[in-house]
RNA sequence: CGGGGCGUAGCGCAGUUUGGUAGCGCACCUGGUUUGGGACCAGGGGGUCGCAGGUUCGAAUCCUGUCGCCCCGACCA
């Protein structure tokens, strides 16, 4: 490729609306280009990077037995109503109608197209276990796209989905996608990340894990384990609560004029928050009926371990219109529970001298202790892990990372197989249901966590994997005929071999150099007056670990040796 | 969906308070001088000031509405 002919403007200064690495690289060296909220055209640079992470994933998909296809993006509703989803997914579903009427949707996963094909087409065990995958765009209405690539509405999906007759064939073939994505984010680059284990989401069934690339930046929250290689999603986190003893005390009230939180309450008497009860107010979305959510004053409530317990989505309560309820001073000694429900988490259990609210403005209540004062059946997990608390499994400090989300893989069991009717033939002749798995990796979200990975203050270091062009020619005095001729020559002969980008502009050096920095070619070679004289050529790399002067006639070897090692 | 911010040339911004011929830097085009980290001189092109109404002799500027974009939160394979 000749620069001078290369589409996509570079620029030095950054882009007001971005923060993220990969989104300020990007946009600067004329990677993509926003069309809408979160839907981006890609440019030639990062086409030819995302086509090389395509055929890495596709490799790594043929290598444990996938089969290649290609799904629709617009399908029937018929399909989501058969799995149930039509109705039970939002407004990230796009759904639109054809000229005669039809519903249709624009698919945002393809477990429902996935099994459309296999219950056609595999009708006996012995087609079985078998897997299927697909490179293909999809479209999902997020309520909010940012960082550039990491998180927009229309993205390149590779999705894989796997039929088995039995859950341990289907754990095995797990383990083996497992090892497979493992595989592929060393090709592409990608250091730091880690398995975890997921909440299943919308996509139900049983064991789930998200693959996270460690990353300050990132958007989900991540609590790992040093000593015991504990590591799991906050959303579905556990710690143990450290308790501190503390001998009982008579019960209490006290005035506590204007004080509404925890942090006030601790001031006003000289307390830490673990001393305290904390009282958190939610509405059901299936019954609007108030929850009151009891925890140690230290600790914050989990919404997503609260929606799997109540089985609903929750909001923070805001109106607070017709709920009696003492806002700021609810306290769970003589609440009254009427019309409401109420939950403790176990950081409560067995605890003493709490202060919480006395259910009457203004004042509170000391020394309220857990199993003398209060009838407690049942304590459940809502709390919320936060850094430095116990390790259920060994006891050791948790640690609190955020990370990006590269990929995931899922055991979905018969959710879709049975409610889509998919059925096979057993060795005994009957009727039986085949179990699923499903794995995703988004291609761009990947490219854009491989250059957060892998950059500098000037641009993308790009790995050779994944780099969209190896080899990046920089013609300084482009007026001198031996400086023209040799970087063309190179150009033509190197360019056999390994993709090959020519600075034929004759730009001034700096804009050479930086331009060079932003598209991230591995290998750099410069040709200028002073070094011809000595007919030499310099040969550095993108990283800075290797620059080094050899002579014209054996350029080709050295980068050879430099890209082959 | 809630809170906040912003829409003026491809990019980054000033001008809006106090209405009076739309500006600056970078980028782009022409000619020349340059050439090892975003050069210099001279000339040039490009903007219905997001859009629609309104007020006014006159609106980028004031008023109303609307659309879009960004950030935080909610949400989320």
């Amino acid at each position: 490729m000749l620069l001078s002919k290369l589409l996509g403007e570079r620029f030095k200064e950054k882009p007001a609306d971005a923060f993220m690495a990969s989104h300020i690289f990007m946009l600067r060296g004329g990677y993509i280009r926003q069309v809408s909220n979160g839907i981006f055209t890609l440019l030639p640079p990062a086409r030819r990077a995302s086509r090389k992470i395509e055929q890495i994933i596709r490799e790594e998909m043929d290598a444990i037995g996938g089969q290649e296809v290609l799904f629709p993006v617009v399908l029937p509703a018929e399909l989501w109503k058969e799995s149930g989803r039509f109705d039970s997914v939002g407004s990230e579903l796009l759904r639109l109608k054809d000229r005669s009427g039809h519903d249709m949707v624009l698919g945002m996963t393809h477990e429902e197209a996935a099994v459309h094909l296999a219950r056609s087409e595999a009708k006996s065990y012995l087609q079985y276990p078998f897997m299927i995958y697909q490179i293909q765009t999809k479209f999902r209405d997020e309520p909010r796209a940012r960082g550039g690539l990491i998180r927009v509405r229309e993205f390149t999906m590779k999705d894989a989905y796997s039929f088995h007759t039995s859950q341990e064939d289907l754990e095995a073939y797990y383990q083996k996608v497992l090892d497979a994505y493992d595989r592929i984010y060393k090709r592409v680059g990608l250091r730091n990340v880690i398995a975890i284990e997921s909440d299943t989401g919308m996509m139900g069934g049983g064991k789930a894990h998200e693959f996270m690339y460690l990353s300050g930046g990132g958007e989900d929250t991540i609590v790992l384990c040093d000593q015991c290689g504990y590591q799991s999603n906050m959303e579905v986190a556990v710690s143990s609560i450290q308790k501190e003893p503390c001998e009982e005390q008579p019960m209490e009230e006290v005035h506590t004029p204007g004080v509404r939180d925890i942090e006030a309450l601790t001031k006003f008497l000289s307390i830490p928050e673990f001393r305290t009860m904390k009282a958190t107010v939610f509405s059901r979305r299936d019954n609007k009926i108030p929850v009151v959510v009891f925890v140690r004053g230290d600790l914050q409530v989990n919404e997503v371990k609260l929606k799997k317990i109540l089985g609903t989505e929750v909001d923070p309560l805001t109106d607070y219109e017709g709920v009696d309820l003492c806002f700021g001073f609810i306290g769970a000694y003589h609440l009254n529970m009427e019309g409401i429900q109420v939950l403790y988490d176990k950081s409560l259990e067995g605890e003493t001298n709490l202060a919480c609210g006395a259910n009457r403005k203004d004042y509170h209540i000391k020394g309220v202790s857990v199993p003398r004062d209060l009838d407690i059946r049942e304590f459940v997990d809502v709390a919320r892990v936060k850094e430095g608390d116990a390790c259920v499994k060994c006891g050791s400090p948790l640690k609190v990372r955020r990370g990006i989300e590269a990929g995931n893989i899922f055991q979905l069991g018969t959710k879709y197989t049975k409610s889509m009717g998919m059925q096979y033939m057993d060795e005994n002749g009957t009727l039986q249901t085949p179990l699923m798995g499903c794995y995703g990796i988004g291609v761009g979200r990947l490219l854009a966590c491989v250059l957060e990975d892998n950059h500098d203050e000037y641009g993308p270091i790009w790995p050779k994997s994944v780099a969209p062009w190896l080899i990046h020619i920089c013609m300084l005095n482009d007026t001198n005929e031996g400086i023209r001729e040799l970087g063309f020559r190179l150009y033509q002969e190197l360019g056999q071999r390994w993709d090959t980008l020519l600075d034929d502009r004759g730009a001034a050096a700096g804009v050479q150099f930086a331009d060079a920095d932003l598209l991230g070619a591995p290998v750099r070679i410069i040709l200028s007056k002073r070094n011809l004289a000595k007919g030499q050529v310099e040969i550095t790399t993108r990283d800075k670990r290797i620059k080094t002067m050899v002579p014209v006639e054996e350029v080709s070897q050295k980068v050879g040796e430099i890209l082959d090692q």
